[in-house]
DNA sequence: AGCCTTTGACCAGCG
DNA sequence: TCGCTGGTCAAAGGC
């Protein structure tokens, strides 16, 4: 793809050294869940895109996503000022607000074990109440894959080992392992069969690699799977807020030219739109990147007829300049892939967890094409919803947050704040669409969707991404949700780490309604 | 020479 | 029909 596209300027060069606090994964589906394995991991920014179906990160009800590995690394080693050890950020999503740590630097690996120690000690000693040591460890392991597998490798859980023992690679190593395991285990399952963007596969399969090849070396290595093996969602919403992965992804094994480059309306950044060079190939993917060359967003639609070019000569000067930057991830990025691994690749975390999340896919699914209720964007509708391809989204929310919240009430968005609905989906299991909202101020980079309990249409779940970097632009006073969200998404950081820690953990049973009940408690202990 | 990016112009959909 | 907008084309130039 593009020189430009792999010339990352200096500032986003260098691997971020930052994990903001990142929303949750949550993982759900309703039905899918018993099929379709989970990891749910904590915070976001990072991690909770990564997972989440990003920018529009599911709610509780059975939204199949998932993280590209990459993604991971790229949420571990996020661009702000904040940067988490793996373990860290698990004890994170585990500890309360106060115990997590906001800012820190990156450890040495001693005092990253010690610590690590400390944040397992903290994790067991201050998870929250209501939330018993039974609930389903972080990563939720498929049906029929034995957790105990998962749990005896090197320790992603155990203390003293794994992540809170480990390097932050030797975790993400560790992490990929999880889903090289998962993802074998995907390979039994007979409902994952199907249509499979490769656009997905091969965006993802790029941030794969490294993880995949240094899993090998620790645990057992995936299997090659076809695509008609592992089968998503047809598309995928990742967020990555992090250069390192940005530039994976911009390099995800594919050749692309650019042909193009628009200012759009309602993003700050322009939008590049690039063609896979294969011949007859349909490929596209549009890309959003910000003035300091981070991407924002990367869509891609279609499916890639071919396999990604073997010797792709421009994977070499395109690949990963920030990660030149990074000794450890220069090491992790210099695995080469083999053919097998390209094809082995195609089981990405994408494949794996079935996301569903783009917003052209949202609405192909759902066959809707609900008008927005505050400001309606026609054009919009037009050229994103009528694709019925599979496409991928890559999102990077700065600042992002979570908001977790239950309501009797079906004003869902009265919360002070225009909002433009730009995407809906029906989600296996779930008789009521989940809604995507996208705040309507020019630069505001706010989402949020909202989710009804399959359970119960009364018990909404709004989940809020990013910080609004403007005043309420309403003035609404009707609900106790607009008090609520507005007081939520101006909770200190700790508060929302809490949140995320705690919605992580709600959504570790990948049941609904223990999820809802969950949500409320937190409301409670919010309020 | 080939492939790429850049960028202004053009096209199509929608209200 | 017009204006707006996103998507695409294609000429020019660079590597």
């Amino acid at each position: 793809m593009a020189q430009n596209e792999h010339s990352t300027p200096p500032a986003s060069a260098a691997v971020p050294s930052v994990l903001e606090p990142s929303k949750s994964t949550v993982p759900s589906s309703s039905s899918s869940l018993s099929s379709l394995p989970t990891i749910t991991l904590p915070p976001r920014s990072s991690f909770d895109t990564v997972f989440n179906g990003g920018g529009s990160g599911p709610g509780l009800a059975g939204l199949d996503f998932s993280p590209g590995p990459m993604t991971l690394v790229s949420s571990f080693f996020s661009d702000t000022d904040d940067c988490r050890s793996f373990s860290q950020l698990l004890a994170g999503a585990m500890a309360p607000s106060a115990d997590i740590p906001s800012r820190r630097l990156p450890r040495a690996p001693e005092e990253s074990n010690s610590r690590a120690r400390d944040d397992d000690f903290r994790f067991a000693q201050n998870r929250p109440p209501g939330l018993a040591m039974s609930q389903p460890p972080i990563f939720a392991v498929p049906p029929g894959t034995s957790s105990a597998g998962l749990l005896d490798s090197p320790g992603l859980f155990s203390p003293g080992q794994g992540p809170f023992g480990m390097s932050q690679q030797q975790a993400l190593a560790q992490v990929a392992s999880q889903i090289a395991q998962i993802h074998s285990h995907l390979r039994t399952q007979s409902d994952y069969s199907s249509s499979l963007s490769t656009a997905t596969t091969t965006s993802l399969s790029t941030q794969l690699r490294p993880f995949t090849a240094d899993t090998t070396a620790h645990q057992q290595a995936p299997p090659s799977i076809p695509d008609s093996d592992v089968a998503v969602n047809e598309s995928s919403v990742v967020s990555q807020p992090c250069s390192f992965v940005v530039d994976n992804v911009a390099e995800d094994g594919y050749n692309w030219r650019k042909y193009g480059q628009k200012q759009v309306k309602g993003s700050e950044f322009p939008r590049s739109y690039y063609k896979c060079t294969h011949p007859n190939c349909p490929v596209k993917k549009k890309v959003e990147r910000s003035l300091d060359g981070q991407i924002t967003e990367i869509i891609y639609k279609g499916q890639h007829n071919h396999q990604p070019p073997q010797n792709n000569k421009r994977g070499k000067d395109t690949g990963n300049s920030n990660i030149q930057g990074n000794p450890g991830l220069a090491s992790m990025a210099a695995y080469s892939m083999s053919k097998k691994d390209r094809e082995s690749s195609q089981a990405t975390p994408e494949h794996l967890f079935g996301t569903s999340d783009s917003e052209e896919v949202r609405d192909a699914e759902t066959g809707v094409d609900e008008k927005d209720e505050d400001e309606p964007d026609p054009k919009r509708r037009s050229t994103e919803f009528k694709v019925s391809e599979p496409a991928i989204s890559h999102r990077t929310l700065a600042e992002p947050r979570i908001v977790v919240q239950t309501t009797s009430e079906v004003d869902l968005l009265d919360d002070g704040y225009r909002w433009r609905k730009y995407g809906q989906k029906v989600v296996k299991g779930n008789p009521y669409p989940r809604s995507y909202y996208k705040c309507t101020t020019p630069g505001c980079n706010v989402r949020k969707h909202v989710e009804r309990a399959s359970t119960d249409p009364k018990a909404v779940i709004t989940t809020y991404e990013g910080k609004h970097n403007h005043d309420v632009p309403i003035a609404k006073t009707s609900s106790h949700n607009t008090v609520k969200n507005v007081a939520s998404q101006q909770k200190p950081n700790n508060a929302v780490a809490e949140e995320h820690a705690l919605t992580n953990m709600m959504n570790l049973g990948n049941n609904n309604q223990q999820s809802i009940a969950h949500l409320r408690l937190k409301e409670e202990q919010i309020a």
